[in-house]
RNA sequence: GCUGCUGUAGCUCAGUGGUAGAGCGCACCCUUGGUAAGGGUGAGGUCGGGAGUUCAAUCCUCCCCAGCAGCACCA
């Protein structure tokens, strides 16, 4: 038998036999760490302690302590336990998979019948009985037939589907907890007992297609998140409820910004102090764009059928599109997008290389008929608001177009709190217009522009829109949901087909490149992200109420009314509370309602010209000077890019 | 769109086969009170919409609408 020399951690080597498994290593290190095991890395790969080694590698024996491997471990053993908990309590109930995820992992089922909240918590029992059993963990390595005979025979046609898709003759693998088995990469746990039996819990039931195809039967998945500890689960149950405070739903109402009606699924209706933050965000957005040299357009909003069968949106976003009318004969839609308008805008006159780029911008409203299921508050509606703007420029401007327009985004939304941006490149689709190499190079160019400005991305093949590869800037909602806000899109389609030209140095005609960009994508949606990431505690020049003068007794009104009209003139957003109720009652209920700063004002001030100033989560109050206030309150008023 | 769940006062929710309740909010009165709820009185609901079963439906059944979670979708 051949040898082979394994590498601890601090550096130590050993020899051992080929073929020998970690977790004898483990017992030839110590009793205690044999038992304490979990897992190893070998070679760099994460291993079970069951699977033999055969060449010489670096080996790191796991314990509970190295939380990465446990976590997953545990999730991962999880998954399998309430598998074979839910096949004990109903053994017709055919397994599919079940993954390990962001805090826990599910595991899809195909029953008759739904499961409900009360079998959840049977299910939990039973699993920790099997947890409580400290059945071993087994696994063997099988060939393709005697998997599929295996599955065939036990009734899992699911799992035999699933060899079906692994490739070639790629020997399987097998695992058992217990008597229990399942197909599985690995790698797990000794035994059932090391799984932390008050560390986890089921949260929900919901359908998933099989294998994510809606054109698949929908099975039944259930969710669970398991910890190390107790105290890890409780601690993430308790971020849960903090999450749920923080939704931009629930603050929506409370801030009075906006809400919903039956008469409009998925379309905002925006109260006064929503719509206030709304326009801060676009005055502020045509400020920075201005700046950036756009320059702004409006296009129709219902245009002719022809115009979207010149875009292609007939043929390929139809049963998205809101029709609008028919009316003499002629077929009008909504617009989906604002593209084809600046099209028409870009077309007009003449263009000459001497014009390029142009950037023309718009904050045009869109209309798409989103699937019912997918509406979500603000950040997924069926009509919204696009900081929209196209640019057209000759191929060699594409790239630092491209650049510029990625640093633009990246400090507006530093202006926002948004530091870390998560930026996805989607390439292309195959339902796709346009040839092969212009989606090359529009690839490229999208792929370079990251590069040079040194970000990290994650590509997505085969995700790009049917007419351009893009990048997708994406933010988190209170809870870890990824949403798309920002986008730059190259696209070499649509001016062929709107036979947009400019005049080269030479005399030709040549068509532009196009780039679609939105920085905050949709209004809507980035508005609800806004409110999720900052609690409702909007940054005081974002805040649609930023100052509250409260008086204290009424003899202050007069005051109250000076301060607050002093403000104003100044261009802060103050308003007079000169009703008849205590300032205890006065100052809850601003607080409440996340207004940034609260002036009260009583006799004392009243003789001394001062205000008594209280920011909105702390406890102590501070006098200041009428004066001072004004000065110091006006300047923090100013958006980031006027300060 | 699919699976499951939910829909009762402005909000959060309780409740029953015999035409409904709480807290907060709101209105009015008393109170002028110094930094997260002062006291009293009162108004307010076709119980999401439609149909059916029943002597009787907010409650049971069916259909529809909307919302929530997840899946699929997001040109």
């Amino acid at each position: 038998m051949a040898q082979i020399t394994l590498t601890l951690p601090d550096g130590n080597e050993r020899k051992y036999e080929a073929g020998i498994t970690p977790g004898e290593v483990a017992a030839d290190i110590s009793n205690s760490l044999a038992k304490k095991a979990i897992s190893a890395t070998v070679g760099g790969q994460h291993h079970d302690l069951q699977w033999p080694i055969t060449s010489d590698a670096a080996i790191a024996i796991h314990t509970m302590k190295d939380r990465t491997q446990a976590e997953e471990l545990i999730r991962h053993d999880l998954a399998h336990v309430m598998a074979r908990a839910v096949q004990e309590i109903w053994p017709n109930v055919k397994v599919t998979i079940g993954p390990v995820i962001e805090n826990g992992w599910y595991y899809d089922f195909d029953r008759e019948e739904p499961f409900s909240p009360d079998d959840l918590g049977q299910i939990e029992k039973k699993m920790k009985e099997i947890i409580n059993l400290r059945d071993p963990v087994r696994t063997e390595v099988w060939e393709r037939d005697r998997a599929v005979h295996h599955y065939k025979d036990a009734g899992e046609p699911f799992k035999v589907e699933l060899i079906d898709a692994i490739p070639g003759d790629e020997p399987l693998r097998m695992y058992w907890h217990g008597d229990w088995q399942d197909l599985c990469r690995g790698p797990h746990l000794q035994h059932t007992g090391q799984i932390p039996a008050d560390g986890f819990k089921l949260m929900s039931v919901a359908g998933a297609y099989w294998r994510g195809d809606s054109n698949r039967p929908m099975l039944q998945r259930i969710y669970g998140v398991g910890f190390l500890n107790r105290d890890e689960l409780k601690a993430h149950l308790t971020f849960l409820e903090e999450a749920e405070k923080r939704d931009h739903r629930k603050l929506g109402r409370e801030m009075d910004l906006f809400h919903f009606e039956e008469v409009a699924p998925g379309s905002v209706f925006w109260h006064q102090h929503g719509w206030r933050l709304f326009q801060t965000l676009i005055s502020y957005m045509r400020r920075r764009q201005e700046a950036a040299g756009y320059e702004e357009v409006n296009s129709p909003d219902i245009m002719d059928r022809a115009l979207w069968e010149t875009s292609g949106h007939w043929q390929n976003y139809r049963e998205n599109m809101f029709q609008a009318a028919t009316l003499d004969e002629r077929e009008y839609a909504l617009k989906p997008m604002n593209c084809p308008g600046h099209m028409m805008i870009f077309n007009q006159g003449i263009k000459s290389y001497r014009d390029l780029p142009v950037k023309i911008s718009e904050f045009g409203k869109v209309h798409r008929y989103e699937p019912s299921g997918a509406l979500h508050g603000l950040l997924r509606v069926r009509s919204f608001t696009q900081d929209d703007a196209h640019i057209y420029c000759t191929p060699e401007q594409l790239a630092e177009e491209c650049l510029k327009v990625n640093d633009l985004i990246l400090s507006i939304y530093s202006d926002f709190g948004f530091d870390d941006v998560h930026v996805k490149l989607s390439t292309r689709p195959e339902n796709r217009i346009g040839d092969d190499a212009s989606w090359d190079q529009s690839e490229d160019a999208l792929r370079q522009t990251l590069e040079t400005a040194g970000m990290n991305y994650t590509i997505f093949e085969g995700e790009g829109a049917f007419y351009g590869p893009k990048l997708e800037y994406v933010l988190r909602d209170a809870i870890g949901r990824d949403w798309q806000c920002g986008t730059l899109q190259v696209d070499f389609n649509l001016p062929e087909r709107f036979k947009s030209t400019f005049i080269t140095a030479s005399g030709e005609k040549q068509a532009p490149v196009m780039l679609h960009r939105a920085l905050f994508g949709s209004l809507e949606r980035f508005t609800g992200i806004l409110i999720e990431q900052h609690a409702g505690k909007l940054p005081f020049w974002l805040a649609p109420r930023q100052v509250v003068v409260a008086a204290i007794v009424s003899d202050a009104d007069d005051f109250v009314h000076e301060v607050v009209d002093a403000l104003r003139a100044a261009g802060v957003r103050a308003e007079a509370d000169v009703r008849n109720e205590k300032i205890n009652y006065k100052v809850r209920e601003h607080s409440v309602s996340k207004v940034p700063v609260i002036l009260a004002i009583g006799m004392r001030e009243v003789e001394e010209r001062t205000v008594s100033l209280r920011r909105l989560g702390e406890k102590q109050s501070r006098t200041v000077s009428l004066e001072n206030v004004i000065v110091d309150l006006s300047a923090e008023a100013l958006a980031p890019d006027l300060a």
